[in-house]
DNA sequence: GATATTCGGAAGAATCTCTTCCGCTTATGC
DNA sequence: GCATAAGCGGAAGAGATTCTTCCGAATATC
């Protein structure tokens, strides 16, 4: 695939930018299994050139999988590396909330999607790597002291597919939403609160997709 | 339709009663577009029997509803008189989980079941009734010292339709990933929580289906 | 035991989505 | 500029899914 992305004409290669785009956006707002007209239609493009491109529905998520994780970790790394402290990290990480947002809907909540990219080992691979990324992450936020003790980095990951998800209301109050709903949640993470939790952390190995 | 329904011969009010479990269930886990035939064999009998009751999905969400709003209503009114304070009346409302998920959904989550309930007057008035419930819940948890004060009961209500999402994980840990996220967002509730919340309070004005 | 009511599920109708195909358009290289 | 190979759009047929009706068999009720 890499090989032939250099051939395509320029046009071509704008189009396919654009269908992968339009599809991550396209999966976050209403799942992957919207229909392929759909994704045509935000990419402002024939179905014809989405089929040209990407031969099923299959490949079309494999590419946006793979596009949106590998950012989401360059994304994640970046945060580790320049931020002053790894709670600052993590709060930076979910701040970018627009690409999480994607990632999340085709690695933790959709069937479908989970089914298609657990037999994709490119995908596969880029995903542990997030995983290996939050855990280190968590774990840096958990001995400065700035994170509770009691949760994995499975903890995290469920809590923002859960934070990410189009809440329920008018999309013109979705930001203050999402910002509030994500700074509560963030609250409850930090060192300090109240409860104990009940039963064990849960590691990222607990997640679908191993 | 109440009047009817002393009519009705005993098996058919049984089977009646199966279909309205069995949808609430069905709408909980797979929206309110489930096929009506999955939501007949999760209730053990035929479509024939679903669409004799129910001349169609409109009439079958409205009485879902209905019944599940009526109930969740009267469980709240429970706790907050029955627990010995409104913090403990909030968590034990956001316990009952499984009628609390078909009322999150049909209200909150789904555009279709907010439409069709928008226009169903009946169903609007529990519905306002069951808001101000809560919102008496959280401001006598508020004025207890118990819960932040910075957030509204709207920003309660979408916590809880987060939480109550099904968590992307296999069905044996379900029960825990729910309890640990519940519990965090509990946390983050709770007053003294280390940040301050951006923008206003939510209230249930600013819900859909207002 | 008679009978009015209800049941189950097969099957035709209706709808939605996928996918292909081809005449027209556009980028590229000379 | 121009030739040509590559790409484009979207109509339309195929296929799948879901809805809804209908009627012979089963069952509650009196």
């Amino acid at each position: 695939m890499t090989e032939s992305q250099t051939r395509l004409r320029a046009d071509a290669r704008r189009n396919r930018d654009r269908i992968i785009a339009a599809a991550g956006e396209a999966f976050s707002d209403q799942g992957p299994d919207v229909p392929m007209e759909e994704i045509a239609r935000r990419a402002e493009v024939g179905v014809g050139t989405l089929y040209r491109r990407f031969p099923d529905r299959e490949a079309l998520i494999r590419a946006v999988a793979q596009e949106n994780f590998r950012r989401v970790l360059d994304d994640a790394r970046a945060a580790a590396a320049e931020e002053p402290t790894a709670w600052d990290a993590l709060v930076r990480v979910v701040d970018r909330s627009h690409r999480l947002r994607v990632t999340v809907q085709l690695a933790l909540v959709s069937d479908r999607a989970r089914q298609i990219l657990s037999e994709d080992p490119r995908t596969g691979g880029i995903r542990s790597e997030l995983m290996d990324e939050l855990t280190r992450i968590v774990e840096s936020a958990q001995a400065e002291g700035a994170m509770r003790p009691d949760v994995g980095a499975g903890d995290v990951a469920i809590l923002f597919s859960l934070v990410l998800r189009q809440p329920p209301v008018a999309r013109e109050s979705a930001a203050r939403v999402f910002d509030r709903a994500r700074a509560i949640m963030l609250d409850g993470l930090r060192a300090g609160a109240a409860g104990v939790l009940p039963g064990d952390p849960i590691r990222t190995g607990e997640l679908p997709l191993r």
